[in-house]
DNA sequence: AAACAGTCCAACCGCCTCTAG
DNA sequence: GCTAGAGGCGGTTGGACTGTT
């Protein structure tokens, strides 16, 4: 058997809230706390439902809770919390004493959001619109590695490579190092991996991302998956390649390719990276993939 | 001064997870 | 183990406010 209802919402204000219930529901939690929200109103006297109470109490009438403007350096935290976290209110405002999820989900979406838009960098993602703002984040050093030679298929290169990716059994390590950063990365990764699927494979009906996924759950096939670095580090890797790729001219990709991307990979699981750089390589001298 | 557009933000809504019963 | 309420969360809304024409 389970609870009674909350509240009858019948007969309850709703909007805003009088300065008056304010000072009854500020009153009553000083004396008794809030234990149970669904008893407060009744007890308090008030004509408001347990969850409107509990609601203008976290938001708004708590004491820490600090009002006014956020300062540039609370704005600066909640944009780096954002890329880290996402959309994660809570987690954010646990991060920022005295501010409310509530408060800092609006104002990253009434201006944070907005600036963030303003720089070129995708709001949901963190990552660059243009692509050649973010062309020095990835450092990939191949100096270890002994290439294979790819196996490319006439007019379906896109295709290809999405597969070189899934079968890419290197760890790749990028200049990002700490746990935050790899979960930094790991924010934009859907996006991206969207992105691989429509703009790498052309409308392909392989989707790269089922690819990845069947990969880390096949045992029978060598994994992919080594661990979450590994998974994040692949699709930016490709990302930043397709980035790289998709502005520049042809003279320029053979340039870039050789000489920003530096692989950092063991010694051990060097083929596939060979296997997926030659196949870079080629692309960089190609018009016609991208 | 009026009308309209854009911005801000408190509050609501509905969904999810946890847990009491 | 199941059900349903409580609390928590993120998305959305609507009204107040501000700026622009």
């Amino acid at each position: 058997m389970g609870r009674a209802p909350c509240c009858d919402k019948i007969g309850l204000n709703k909007g805003p809230w009088s300065p008056q219930e304010d000072r009854i529901l500020i009153h009553f939690i000083r004396m008794n706390g809030h234990g149970n929200w669904r008893a407060v109103p009744k007890q308090a006297g008030l004509l408001r439902c347990g969850k409107s109470c509990r609601l203008r109490w976290v938001n708004y009438l708590r004491p820490e809770i600090k009002h006014g403007n956020f300062t540039s350096e609370e704005e600066e935290t909640i944009i780096k919390l954002h890329q880290l976290l996402g959309n994660r209110w809570s987690a954010i405002a646990s991060r920022l004493p005295g501010r409310t999820d509530n408060e800092i989900k609006n104002v990253w979406n009434t201006r944070l959001k907005k600036r963030v838009s303003r720089v070129g960098l995708d709001p949901v993602t963190h990552h660059s619109k243009s692509p050649k703002a973010e062309h020095n984040l990835i450092s990939l050093d191949y100096s270890h590695c002994s290439e294979k030679s790819p196996s490319m298929e006439e007019g379906n290169s896109g295709l290809i490579r999405a597969k070189a990716m899934v079968d890419f059994p290197t760890r790749i390590s990028n200049s990002s190092d700490t746990f935050y950063d790899s979960y930094n990365l790991s924010s934009g990764i859907l996006s991206s991996i969207n992105s691989i699927d429509r703009e790498f494979v052309n409308g392909d009906s392989s989707s790269s991302l089922d690819w990845f996924e069947s990969s880390c759950t096949n045992s029978s096939d060598e994994p992919i998956r080594y661990n979450h670095e590994t998974e994040i580090s692949t699709y930016e890797v490709m990302w930043e390649a397709h980035n790289f790729l998709s502005c520049m001219d042809d003279a320029d990709k053979d340039h870039h390719i050789l000489n920003n991307l530096e692989l950092q990979s063991n010694d051990d699981d060097c083929d596939g990276f060979g296997y997926w750089l030659n196949i870079l390589n080629q692309a960089g001298s190609s018009s016609t993939l991208l």
